[in-house]
RNA sequence: CGGGGUGUAGCUCAGUAUGGUUAGAGUACUUGGUUUGGGACCAAGGGGCCGAAGGUUCGAGUCCUUUCACCCCGACCA
C-alpha cells in the first residue's frame, strides 16, 4: 500500500476523551475512530489487526477440530424468554421490533442460538462431540462503556460452544480449549496468565479466565509467588494461615466497650490482632422478588468478597444497607454479633468454624463478648468461604504466598453442563436409547479487546509497537526525501520486490519530511522501517527496528535478504 | 442507575463571571514558494446555525427553562 493512498488519518494530539494507552493511540494513529457511546469504527490499519487475529484463531480452532459458523445477529426475542436470560440480561439486551411487530434481541452472545441450531439436529450420542464456534459482533447495552474497545457496547467476539454426551468428555474438551487459547495468546506475543474465575451469571461448573497482565486492567487476580496458581479475587482462595497471631487468652465474659464500634477500635481496645475479632457486613440480598438483610461474619483481618457472598447467598444481587434499617429489625450497628442473634439471617466465614478466644459484638449497645468459642455454634451455623484472599495470603495449593496484579480479561471458558441444553429442551440419545440433554462447553474470546489488550501491553510514549503477528503492515519504507531521484528508485524497487516475496508492506511516499514521516510510522508502529536516505548516497539504507529503536544500517542490495530474515 | 464534568472549525481548545462590531488561536486542509535525517518556514485561502428547542432582551456563544449527547468516579459487567 502506498502511504499518499492510504486512508490512514493520524493526528498530533489524542481525542480529549480518551484514557487508555491503547485508547489513545489506537484513536491517534488511525486505527479506530468513536461513533457513539461504546461504538467504533475500524479504520483500514484496525480492520488489517482484527483479520490477523482472527486468522490465528481460526487457524488454532481448526486444529482442535472445531468447525466454524455463523449466526445471525439479530435473535429472535423468544429464545430468551426460552431460557429464561430475557430478564437476567435486563437492559444489557437491546430489544426492537420488525415490521410485523415481532420482538428481536441484538446477540450478546449465542448459547441460545447456537443450542437452537444444533437441537433437533444433533440426535445421536454417535454425532458427538461437537464444536461450533463464530467471530461475530455483539452488542451489549453496558451501562457504562468506557477506555475506547476495551470496554464497548459493540465488539467482536469468538464465541464456541462444545456439545458433549458425558462431563468426562466435557473435561477433555475444556483441557484441549484452554491450550488452544493459551497458544493464540502465545501466538500474538502476549504476556498472559489464565486464572479461576467465577462462573457469574451464566452458571456452570467450572470456568477459567485468560487475563492479558497489564496496569490498566480492569481485573485484580492473585498469583502465587511459587506455583501456576492464579485466580481471579471473586473466586482466588487461600491457604491454611500457617503464622497465628497470639491469643488474647481470656475467659468468656461479656465485656463493656463504650463506642467500639469499629474493629480497628476494637483489637486496640482489647490490645489484640484483629486475627481475633469478629467483623459483621451486613448486606440487603436480592432475591427474584424478595430481599432480606443478611449478616456476614468474617474475621476481623479480612474483607468480605461480594461475589462469593452472592454465590453463598445464591442471590442476584447484594447492595448496602443503612444503619437505619438495621435498626428498624432490632440490629445494633457496632455490636452484631454471631450469638444469641436472630434477627436476621446469617452466613459465617469458614475460617470462623470452631476459632477459639474471639471478641465479637454481644448484640447490646456498648457491649462485646470476650473468650467467645465459636466451636458453640460451629454445627449449627451456616458456613461458606465468603472472605477476599489478601496479600501475602498462602496459596492453597503450595507454599507460596498470593499477590495481586491486575489483568485484562480476554477469554473465558466455562463448563456449562446442561444449563441450556435443558432449558431449550435441546436432547440426544445415548447408547441405551435414553434421551440425554446435551453436556456444553462454551469458550469465549474477545477480538476487539485483545486489538485493545495488546497495545497496553506493547507500546511506549511514541505510540503502538505491534508484534510481527498483529502487524497491519510489517514493514514500513519511508522515502526521505521524495524529490530525490535516486531514493524514489530505490525505494519503488523495494517496494515492488518485497510486494512480490509477500511481504505486507507500505511505501511511504508522501511529500513530507524525515522528522514527520518517522513520528508517523513510529505512532503507528510497524515492526519495521526500511529508510531510504542520505546514506544512500554511500550504498547504504537503515533498517530501524520499532521495538529497540535501533537503527542498522544496511547494504542497499542486501536489503530484501535482511528483511525477510527479520520478519521470519 | 447515583454523583460530577463537558458540548464553540476535521482535531485540541480560548472566549461565557459583567450580553454589545463581521466569533478567535493552534493544528489539520487547499494554492504558490523556500526547505528536506526527527512532527519545518513564508505568503494567500477555504472551513462555524457556538449540541438542540424554547424563552428573556433593542441585541444571546454569553442570561433563564427544557432536552440531547459525550466523558469521568461509583454501582453494574461470560
Amino acid at each position: 500500500m502506498r502511504r499518499s493512498k492510504a486512508f490512514i488519518p493520524t493526528t498530533k494530539e489524542a481525542p480529549s476523551d480518551a484514557v487508555l494507552a491503547s485508547h489513545i493511540y489506537l484513536a491517534r494513529a488511525g486505527f479506530v475512530s468513536q461513533v457513539a457511546s461504546g461504538l467504533y469504527n475500524y479504520m483500514p490499519l484496525g480492520k488489517r489487526v482484527i483479520k490477523k487475529i482472527e486468522n490465528i484463531i481460526n487457524e488454532e480452532m481448526s486444529k482442535v477440530g472445531a468447525q466454524e459458523v455463523e449466526l445471525s445477529f439479530v435473535t429472535p426475542a423468544d429464545l430468551w424468554a426460552e431460557s429464561g436470560r430475557i430478564e437476567k440480561f435486563g437492559k444489557e439486551l437491546l430489544r426492537f421490533r420488525d415490521r410485523k411487530n415481532n420482538p428481536f434481541v441484538l446477540g450478546p452472545t449465542h448459547e441460545e442460538m447456537m443450542v437452537d441450531l444444533v437441537r433437533n439436529r444433533i440426535t445421536s450420542y454417535k454425532n458427538l462431540p461437537l464444536n461450533l464456534y463464530q467471530i461475530k459482533t455483539k452488542f451489549r447495552d453496558e451501562a457504562r462503556p468506557r477506555f475506547g474497545l476495551m470496554r464497548g457496547r459493540e465488539f467482536i467476539m469468538k464465541d464456541g460452544y462444545s456439545f458433549h454426551s458425558s462431563t468426562e468428555d466435557l473435561d477433555r474438551e475444556f483441557d484441549a480449549m484452554e491450550a488452544a487459547y493459551k497458544k493464540i495468546l502465545s501466538r500474538l506475543g502476549l504476556d498472559f496468565r489464565v486464572v479461576e474465575a467465577d462462573s457469574g451469571a451464566i452458571g456452570g461448573s467450572g470456568s477459567k479466565e485468560l487475563m492479558v497482565l497489564a496496569e490498566s486492567g480492569e481485573d485484580t487476580i492473585a498469583v502465587c509467588s511459587q506455583c501456576e496458581y492464579g485466580a481471579n479475587i471473586e473466586a482466588a482462595v487461600r491457604g491454611e494461615r500457617t503464622e497465628i497471631p497470639e491469643s488474647p487468652g481470656v475467659e468468656f465474659k461479656k465485656f463493656r466497650t463504650p463506642g467500639i464500634k469499629t474493629i480497628d477500635d476494637l483489637a486496640k481496645y482489647f490490645d489484640v490482632d484483629s486475627y481475633y475479632t469478629i467483623k459483621c457486613v451486613a448486606k440487603k440480598v436480592i432475591y427474584e422478588d424478595e430481599e432480606e438483610i443478611v449478616l456476614f461474619f468474617l474475621r476481623g483481618c479480612d474483607n468480605l468478597q461480594e461475589v462469593k457472598a452472592i454465590n453463598a447467598t445464591d442471590a442476584l444481587d447484594i447492595v448496602d444497607v443503612s444503619e437505619d434499617e438495621l435498626k428498624e429489625i432490632g440490629l445494633i450497628p457496632g455490636f452484631i454479633g454471631p450469638l444469641d442473634q436472630d434477627k436476621a439471617k446469617h452466613v459465617m466465614d469458614n475460617a470462623l468454624k470452631y476459632a477459639p478466644e474471639m471478641i465479637c459484638g454481644a448484640n447490646e449497645e456498648d457491649y462485646h463478648y470476650i473468650g467467645v468459642d465459636m466451636s458453640v455454634i460451629s454445627d449449627v451455623a451456616y458456613f461458606e468461604d465468603i472472605a477476599e484472599v489478601n496479600e501475602g495470603d498462602r496459596c492453597p495449593h503450595c507454599d507460596g504466598t498470593l499477590s495481586f496484579t491486575k489483568g485484562i480479561e480476554v477469554g473465558h471458558i466455562f463448563k456449562l453442563g446442561t444449563t441450556y441444553s435443558e432449558a431449550l429442551k435441546a436432547e440426544f440419545l445415548d447408547e441405551n436409547g435414553k434421551a440425554q440433554p446435551f453436556i456444553m462447553g462454551t469458550y469465549g474470546m474477545g477480538v476487539s479487546r485483545l486489538v485493545a489488550a495488546t497495545v497496553e501491553q506493547h507500546h511506549d510514549e511514541f505510540g503502538c509497537i505491534w508484534t510481527k503477528q498483529t502487524a497491519p503492515y510489517m514493514v514500513n519504507i519511508m522515502i526521505s526525501n521524495i524529490k530525490d531521484e535516486a531514493q524514489n528508485e530505490a525505494g519503488e524497487a523495494l517496494y515492488e520486490a518485497l510486494q512480490n516475496a509477500g511481504v505486507e508492506v507500505m511505501l511511504d511516499d508522501r511529500k513530507e519530511r524525515f522528522g514527520f514521516k518517522m513520528k508517523d510510522a513510529e505512532l503507528i508502529g510497524f515492526p519495521y522501517t526500511v529508510i531510504i536516505g542520505k546514506e544512500l548516497a554511500n550504498g547504504l539504507v537503515q533498517i530501524y527496528n520499532r521495538t529497540t529503536k535501533e537503527k542498522t544500517s544496511v547494504a542497499k542490495d542486501d536489503i530484501v535478504g535482511e528483511i525477510m530474515e527479520l520478519i521470519k
